[in-house]
RNA sequence: UAUCAUUUGAGAUAAAU
């Protein structure tokens, strides 16, 4: 059972749902019986591909041969359903585990907490933090650096240094993860001597930077435009690498990319495209990130032929775009006033088989709005919001622009109605 | 005999106002 249960570990990373079932059927044909494990590793497997009603068959069946599903089993499944966004089923698991009197440790209170960072909802989190108090489950470095990500996050830095605080005093070591979440945050709030002082403490603990904590600085830097920082921390990352024990290809694509994008915000074109030169001739190849990189800078600077020959480079390349990449071409085309073009791009998309979102949809109407189509506008909203994709305030901040600068009394009522009928909006 | 080896949790880079 053993065997079978590594075999259908292999299958299930290589994503090769059928051979998991005909293993299964073979261990039954042959009379052998599976383990608890071995239900774990099924229900792992499925519930990584999103195979939601075949993992919950598993479970079925694992009852059914008289395993019990213990804390192991639980957390698989609120782990799969978290990270799938299916957080009414992660819930009724929770439930589930509860009513069976199976405990919940500290992987259950960090995969839900994980969960509800993800989704956006903070009350919630809190009060899991508070059950898992209840339950006397101490947090450990992994919970502690979800904690200290999330309030940084949000830009709670105070409360972010509390908990570093908390967690040291609870003798809980900060490592590498912890630190690269706290210079994010710093990053992120444009905090720059904060971050410096974080990056200091953790060399001088003389924990190595690994590429994450390279990439978080690096882009803090390109962000706020300080070229010379971003530039002498990339050369130290380089310096850095050849010491690391793991710097694969993707890692060093990674670091490139943050570099193009940097530049490429900057609307420093010139640099943007030595960059990915030097990353080419470096050996490392450009990957999806990169290519939506500079086709979103080609169409912000309104570089039509440019944007047009990277997304065929990056076709010819053999890379495939994705909801990025789309909407960056949508949001360009939209921005050289070619409506048409824009449509034929979300088209093209929703073809390929990826969902709408609300990006591609709010560059879409912004499309017309900068085109001064107010009712094509209007229509298209209304179309969208058929699709079952909510509008975010970014969408309401597009229509809301339009509508200054309508001028027909017809047009005007299209967006207020438009408007209204969004969540929260509708007085 | 020992060691290692199958299943669950954390951080960084790309899109819209």
């Amino acid at each position: 059972a053993t065997t079978y249960g590594y075999m259908m570990a292999a299958y299930g990373r290589a994503r090769q749902w059928e051979k998991i079932d005909a293993l299964f059927c073979e261990m039954t044909d042959i009379g052998l019986k599976s383990l608890g494990s071995t239900f774990n590793v099924v229900i792992g497997a499925y519930g990584k591909g999103g195979l939601w009603t075949k993992m919950e068959e598993a479970l079925d069946s694992m009852v059914a041969a008289g395993c019990t599903p213990d804390t192991f089993t639980f957390n698989t499944m609120i782990d799969a359903y978290g990270k799938g966004s299916q957080f009414r089923s992660m819930e009724r698991t929770f439930e589930r585990m509860r009513s069976a009197g199976c405990p919940g440790d500290i992987l259950t209170y960090s995969s839900l907490i994980h969960a509800y960072r993800k989704a956006g909802q903070f009350e919630k989190m809190e009060k899991i933090l508070d059950q898992m108090q209840i339950a006397g489950c101490k947090p450990d470095v992994t919970a502690y650096s979800l904690l200290i990500d999330v309030y940084g996050k949000r830009g709670m830095l105070k409360k972010m240094e509390a908990t570093l605080q908390e967690m040291q005093e609870a003798g809980c070591k900060a490592n590498i993860v912890t630190y690269t979440g706290i210079m994010d945050a710093y990053g992120k709030a444009g905090k720059y001597e904060e971050m410096e002082r974080v990056w200091k403490i953790m060399k001088d603990l003389s924990l190595q930077p690994d590429y994450s904590a390279y990439v978080a600085t690096i882009s803090a830097y390109g962000r706020c435009g300080m070229y010379d920082k971003m530039e002498t921390r990339f050369h130290e990352l380089e310096e850095a690498a050849k010491e690391m024990r793991f710097g694969g290809p993707k890692l060093g694509t990674a670091a490139y990319n943050v570099i193009i994008d940097a530049y490429g915000k900057g609307k420093l074109i010139d640099q943007m495209e030595s960059a990915f030169e030097v990353m080419q001739t470096t050996g490392y190849r450009p990957d999806v990130i990169t290519y939506s990189a500079l086709i979103n800078a080609y169409g912000k600077a309104e570089l039509l032929e440019k944007m047009d020959s990277t997304y065929v480079m990056m076709r010819v390349k053999g890379v495939s775009p994705n909801e990025h990449t789309y909407s960056a071409l949508i949001d360009g085309y939209g921005k050289l006033g070619m409506v048409e073009k824009a449509e034929a791009v979300l088209d093209e998309m929703l073809k390929a088989g990826i969902k709408m979102n609300v990006v591609a949809y709010t560059s879409i109407i912004n499309a017309y709005g900068s085109a001064k189509r107010f009712q094509d506008m209007a229509e298209r909203f209304g179309a969208l919001k058929g699709t079952g994709t909510e509008p975010s305030c970014e969408t309401i901040g597009v229509l809301l622009t339009a509508l200054c600068s309508c001028r027909l009394h017809e047009e005007v009522l299209a967006l207020l109605n438009c408007i209204r009928s969004c969540k929260g909006f509708g007085v």
